[in-house]
DNA sequence: TGTTAGCACTCGATGATCAAGAGTGCTAAC
DNA sequence: GTTAGCACTCTTGATCATCGAGTGCTAACA
């Protein structure tokens, strides 16, 4: 089902207009749009035709025609004109992101806050973790007589710890003992490769310090399955409740929706590589219906890693974003890879 | 200027009932709730002085009586029934502040998204931090040749982290030299007297190694200073706009407000010992206008260390959340201890 | 002197009616 | 295939009358 060429450039024009001012357009404001070319009586059976087509909807009989998701999909795919970043607009993003020095987990919120403020709509990065996130090094430290805090770090740099509290004083032995045998056990083995058996095995090779460390053990595994996930940054999603689009209701549930991290964990990693769009219509998420995510991956090493992407209204400006999220990405993966450059 | 005691009854029925509905309320309903003591015309009397008074007002001549900011001051001093916890309210707050067991932030955290859950409002805490914070130890641990991570234990038992990057190699023994330095010169340290001269001193006494140590030693700084402010947590945000009370332009401002967390910080750290309630027309913040804070602290051995508090609209069931607020305050400074002390 | 019944009055909320305007679909002419 | 013209539909905003809740005031009452 080929569209005509005049067919395409209607339907460009009606959703450009239509994502401008987020009102239904008529067939005399598209006469202008279209340079005088063609009358309204014209643009007015292209439109009729369009609508049967499932590209064009009214609001009401004697209202203009909105894009249905359909003509954004294809709009998206075929015929939007993508905005070509100048020169200002690189320097710009490059100066949002110049914050963060060295630490590559801050260096993804402040990416987050940042394309948050850039595009408008709510940010949402996952912290580089990627599948091949190992231990690179397991701290055990003492807080006092019965406190001990664990440190992990992994191979991406993200450090994680948790505080956890002995039953009765533990000397610094067993301390040591312990410390040994996670760094033995688990030194650069593959975060999903430690589960509930492999720690409990650990625990058993410590014989009669196996009980005593127990709660060590279990902050340690809680410590690897948090780790495990890549943890989910938002930012900006008060930016949504400004945008017109969104009825006080449609928000709250979107945000309550978003506040469920796990959720779009999963949304997240379901995602296939390269830049994606999905229209809220299209997922199975009543709460997305109405939004609009765009999602890509930064890079690691050449390696795709995490996740970095926007929400916004279904009426957003793609043009600008999907560039500007582009650009994003690429220059977190280069930042990610010069902190993460080693002088070997 | 003492109230009469009918004038207190009728106060007390008025805002009860604006607590109830957020309607205005007129003299009918409430010559109900005095069960019939009285006509209406008394009622209305007596109403029409209360707003010569400044304690209630009319939102137009035909509705009734809604109270005054000066009206809810006097209630919850002392008009207000404080509702009484009963054994299964208390359970209900035990279990849901059971679930982190050794580890203080944690806890505080988990007790914000449990008190946002009870209360219906946003819960703010702000992590233990109190004026004793010192440094309990520091940690340099290598990531990779030139990635180090900077460990910071404060005495109340709260982990920061942080990664910097070198601009080149840095070998173990310098490593070892700067991590001696650090804990021999600010091991036990308050964290208020560390500034940017005692690092640099610390610097110049590194020698030849103090320049190459820079960026760790700025990565220090900077841990000091997020160390030395308590973090002030949030949650439950989104309850507020599911409240009636606030129209989505008053919501989203008092996100925006509540997003910016050193304003909040500023906000508790200046309230005074005790549970406090400020309604937000008695502050100088706009944006607090129409809701109300209600704060106290939680004590760590015995002293008063973070806050703990709700904010919501200014029509909020005080007699509920007060008792519960405070109750929670206990719990948590009781498991604090719990956590804290240690066997000796 | 304090309380109450009665009543006129005010003012927002509700709903009906109406005109204006935007936009369409259809028909007939080009 | 395109266009001018026109009748038709439907939203929007304004105007207006009505209704009802609630008040303030006055006069009678205990």
């Amino acid at each position: 089902m080929e569209l005509g060429e005049r067919k395409q450039k209607i339907l460009t024009a009606v959703i450009d207009a239509y994502i401008r001012t987020g009102e239904p357009v008529g067939s005399k404001a598209l006469v202008e749009m279209l340079d005088n070319a063609v009358s309204s009586a014209t643009i007015r059976n292209e439109m009729a035709e369009l609508s049967s087509m499932g590209y064009l909807e009214q609001p009401h009989t004697s209202a203009g025609r909105i894009p249905t998701a359909k003509a954004f999909r294809l709009y998206i795919d075929r015929l939007m004109h993508r905005q070509v970043l100048s020169e200002a607009d690189r320097k710009d993003i490059d100066n949002l992101l110049s914050g963060a020095a060295g630490d590559p987990e801050r260096l993804i919120e402040e990416a987050s806050q940042a394309l948050a403020e850039i595009t408008g709509c709510a940010a949402m990065t996952t912290t580089p973790a990627g599948q091949a996130a190992y231990i690179r090094r397991i701290e055990v430290l003492r807080a006092s007589s019965r406190m001990v805090a664990l440190l992990l770090m992994t191979g991406s740099g993200v450090l994680r710890t948790r505080v956890c509290r002995f039953d009765r004083d533990v000397d610094n032995e067993t301390l040591e003992r312990l410390s040994k045998a996670l760094t033995a056990g688990f030194g650069g083995v593959e975060l999903s490769e430690i589960g509930l058996p492999q720690v409990q095995s650990l625990m058993a090779a410590l014989g009669e310090n196996g009980l005593l460390c127990a709660p060590a053990l279990t902050a340690f595994y809680e410590l690897v399955q948090e780790s495990a996930e890549a943890e989910v940054l938002l930012a900006g999603q008060l930016n949504l409740l400004r945008h017109p689009d969104y009825d006080p209701g449609r928000a709250r549930d979107l945000l309550d929706f978003l506040a469920r991290r796990e959720m779009l964990s999963g949304l997240l990693s379901a995602m296939p590589i390269g830049l994606r769009v999905v229209l809220g219509s299209e997922s199975e998420r009543p709460e997305l219906d109405g939004s609009s995510i765009i999602v890509t991956r930064y890079t690691l090493g050449g390696q795709p890693d995490g996740s970095i992407g926007i929400i916004g209204p279904l009426r957003m400006n793609y043009a600008a974003a999907i560039p500007r999220l582009e650009y994003f990405a690429n220059t977190v993966g280069k930042l990610l890879d010069e902190i993460m450059r080693d002088g070997d």
